[in-house]
DNA sequence: CGGTATCCACGGGGATACTG
DNA sequence: CAGTATCCCCGTGGATACCG
């Protein structure tokens, strides 16, 4: 809940465009950032290497116009923002884990037709 | 199998963006056009109402080259071309039909979302 | 710390017209 | 019939810089 995110979370990650997508590009990182509960802006950058603020700023804008996340502003000094999932960006978990699970195993016969494809 | 496509096969799908994407905006639909057997470009074109030839061919192409579909010319006047699932094609189906549920589901919720936050 | 403000490149997708 | 060939629009997402 409280220890921090890996910074390779995602380094293991398929870079080809896999057939199912959740949301835009980073809507299904973020809810994986967000299963152990409220993270702050630059905890999210932290895994999701190289995504600039402005780019995050409009992912996390999305899902909490969509009801996918919370945002909850501490009026602290310096200030402290935090993401947390809903319940229902928590239902998204099933779809993540069944598309997950199709790339498991069938991403390799996907790349072996892509292969063939191309040597012609 | 050899019966024609309903011209309204898609008219109650929802016309917002679900959260739950397979392939491009057009993979879904079309495999679900082929569900029953092999159909042939003009067939296809119908359900997908005001498609372009060009939008159709860039997206079954995807298709065969990731190997969802095969493409399959007959050398007749006038040509006659069909395509049909593959195996990896139809493997698609229970993400699609999870995708489907996902929305059944909590599509009204997130509409409520959004309706909620458009009126701040 | 948690963003905005600009600017820009790219690709998906559509309109229209033409062809083997 | 089953496409190509062009042209174009727009939304996503990235680079960079600045701000309360």
């Amino acid at each position: 809940m409280r220890q921090p995110l890996d910074p390779d979370l995602f380094a293991r990650c398929a870079t080809v465009r896999t057939p199912i997508q959740i949301g835009d590009k980073w809507t299904s990182k973020i809810i994986t950032c967000l299963l152990d509960g409220p993270r702050r802006f630059t905890e999210l950058q932290v895994p999701l290497r190289g995504i600039t603020p402005k780019v995050l700023t409009e992912s996390l804008r999305a899902m909490e116009r969509d009801g996918l996340v919370t945002r909850t502003v501490y009026d602290e000094i310096p200030p402290r923002v935090e993401y947390e999932l809903t319940a229902l960006g928590r239902t998204l978990l099933g779809p993540m884990a069944a598309c997950c699970a199709w790339t498991r195993e069938h991403l390799p016969e996907l790349l072996d037709a892509r292969a063939a494809y191309g040597a012609r």
